[in-house]
This record gives structure tokens, C-alpha cells and sequence, in this order.
DNA sequence: TCAGTTCTGTATCGTCCGGTATGAAACTAG
DNA sequence: CTAGTTTCATACCGGACGATACAGAACTGA
């Protein structure tokens, strides 16, 4: 029983690497030549360690969701619906327009695959999007100070086409300051102190 | 002083084919294939009539916007605030969630085109958008009736910024109904009748 | 030392990509 | 009918795509 020769990279940093170039390419945008070059890899490398282009992808969604992603879940332990809303809303543009990082947001981009080739990355992205609407949709059914007349559901949709709006306009090139004033008169207007 | 040989297909029809096919499958997911098998011409005559792909997309969004996307010029000329933002929202919705045309909105979609070679339709689609955002400031700005404490700019990025979010909704699978449940919560806070 | 195993690097597979050369077909003007 | 012009249809171009075969290198256990 053998150990075989070691890797020569780390599979985690690939990843992060990995990741890095579907959030600013687009899963239809980047090809493998992209993602080993990145990545400090070659090709059978790659295909040893993460299967194909599409599981590749699938594990780099992952990792967003539980790595710059991770605010969305976070946020719903805060206490009141609207602190909900309000971290969910400044994360959201943090992620998507902030620094360091590509603009607009790794799910919604891959939303928009809609190439024969890429309905398992597409899939992959909206089974994403509906989980984290449905969490939402929760913790607002279970919320004790949901204003009246606010359908938990309706509210979470409502949320949740804010923050993917925010990411549209970070992708087209609208700033965090920008973003920012719009999301303080969503909020204010949505959920009045 | 010659005529030659008559074109064997209709130029109007055909851009509409393309129009179809690139708001269905995006700027990155569609052939040249796709796009001669859906306008029912071959190459050469694709490209004697329309320059390249990256022209035919430019002539297919700008048919876009003057077509299925006119509502949002025509909005403008309502007579309130209210009933600019309230027809802005309910054709967003028309647009990218109704039926007989393919879910999503083409140019949010191409905004997401952000692979190597797809700069000049992602371009093409960004202008349009500003555009469009910079005639809905320019309507709030002399509009006598703009609630007090609203900013113009600000007012017209969140309007932006809530029917992209319905095109992304619509885009992963969101009903017509479901979003207009959505449009009539976001009317009655941010506008209040 | 050497068989067994795993990874690396190169070179290549077949396919499809966007774009075009070429020649026949269909028309107009004389 | 002929010359000139434009479009159509086929067949093809070089290159990039995603994916892999293969051989050598690097390791483990005996």
C-alpha cells in the first residue's frame, strides 16, 4: 500500500484561485486554459483533483457561499427583522462592489448561463438562490416583530430582489457609495425605524 | 448599373430571430450556429447583413430596447411619480417573466457577458442601462411631486436597482405573480399611496 | 533495491468556434 | 443575349475548446 507522489499544490489555494476567475469571467467567460493558468496547475492535474469544468465550478460555488457568501447565513441571526434586512442588504454590497474583490456576485452571474453547455452550472447556482431565499423566508415566518401586514414570503422575495438588483448594478459598474444611499432609502422606506 | 440577386430573406425577421436567441441563450452561449439555424440564413449571408456577431448583437439590443423594451421610455410620460416608478416595475415584470418570450431581461443578462472576448456587448448593454437610468433622473429631477426627502439620483438607482432584481428573479425561475406580489409590496412602501 | 502507486508534464485527441474564399445562381441594365 | 452586380450555398480556414493518453518523476512499503 503506497503513498504515490505528493502534490505539488495546495487543492484549498487552487480553489480560491478558481474561484476568483469564475466570479470575474462568468462560468460560460472562462475557459480550463484560464483556470490552470490561475490556478498554477495543469490540465490533467486539474481533472485528477476536482473532476471537470462543471464540478470545478460547483465546488468554487460552495466555497463562496461559505466563504464571502457566509454574511447571507450570519445575517439571519441578527435579532430584529430589520437588522436582518440591513446586514443582509450591506453585505450584499459588500461582496459585490467591494475591494479585492471582482464586481457583482459569482450566483447571479451564473443565473445568467444560459448557454446549451451550462444548465448544470446554471442549476447549480439557482438551487443555491432558492435555498437562501427559503432561509430568509423563515426566519421571517418565525419572526415575532414582522411588521403587520408583511407576508413572510413576499418579503423575503422582496429582500432578495434588492440584493440581487445590488449585484447587477456593482457588475455594470455602480460604486459602494452609490449602492450604499440606495440601500439606506430602500431600508428606510421599507422598514422605518 | 446592376440590381443582383434578391435577397432571399427578410432582414427585419431575421434580426428578430437573433433577438430571440440571444436574449434566450445570452451573448456567450450562442452560436453562430444557433443564430444562422434560428434565422433560417446561412453564414455568408449573416455576416454580408449584419457585419459580425458583435454587430448583430448590437443591432439585436437595440431592437430590444425599442421593442419589447419601450415601456420604459413610454413610463416616463406618466403623470406622477408614483405611476412612472408603479409602470417602470409592472413592465419589468411583462418583459422578463411573461409569455411567449424568453424569461429574463437581455440586457442585465449581457452585463453578466464578462468573458475575454464579449467586452463590446457587455459595453453595449452598460451604455444602455445608463442610459436608461440617467432618463428616469432627469424625470424625477422636474418632477413637482417627488416626495420630499428623496433624491432624485438615489430614487431612480433603487427603481434600477429593483426591476434588475426582477430580471434576475425572473431569470432563475420566479413567476409573473410571484414578482408581482414583490412590485406591489416595494410600491406601497416606497411610495405609499 | 524494487515493485506498486500517484502525480506531473507534454503532446494530442476530436469537435466546435468565429469568420471567409469560391463559384454558381438570380437579378438588372443595355 | 450579354456584361455587371449581388446574394446564396458549400466547403473550408486557423485556432481554441474541453478532455485525455502516455511516459517519466516522486513517493511508500517491503
Amino acid at each position: 500500500m503506497p503513498g504515490g507522489r505528493p502534490r505539488a499544490f495546495d487543492p484549498d489555494v487552487a480553489l480560491d484561485r478558481a474561484l476568483e476567475v469564475f466570479w470575474r469571467q462568468g462560468y460560460e467567460g472562462t475557459s480550463l486554459s484560464d483556470l490552470t493558468g490561475a490556478m498554477g496547475i495543469n490540465r490533467p492535474s486539474l481533472y485528477a483533483a476536482f473532476g471537470n469544468k462543471e464540478e470545478l465550478f460547483v465546488k468554487a460555488l460552495d466555497r463562496y457561499i461559505s466563504g464571502p457568501g457566509a454574511f447571507a447565513d450570519e445575517a439571519l441571526a441578527a435579532p430584529t427583522v430589520r437588522e436582518v434586512v440591513e446586514r443582509l442588504v450591506e453585505g450584499a454590497i459588500e461582496l459585490t462592489a467591494g475591494t479585492g474583490t471582482p464586481h457583482g456576485c459569482l450566483s447571479v452571474n451564473s443565473v445568467h448561463a444560459c448557454g446549451p453547455d451550462s444548465a448544470p452550472a446554471r442549476e447549480a447556482a439557482i438551487a443555491c438562490r432558492m435555498a437562501g431565499e427559503a432561509a430568509l423566508r423563515r426566519r421571517f415566518e418565525e419572526a415575532p416583530d414582522l411588521p403587520p401586514g408583511f407576508d413572510p414570503a413576499v418579503l423575503a422575495r422582496l429582500v432578495h430582489t434588492v440584493t440581487d438588483g445590488i449585484a447587477v448594478q456593482a457588475a455594470s459598474g455602480h460604486t459602494r457609495e452609490e449602492l450604499r444611499e440606495v440601500a439606506a432609502l430602500a431600508l428606510r422606506t421599507l422598514l422605518p425605524a
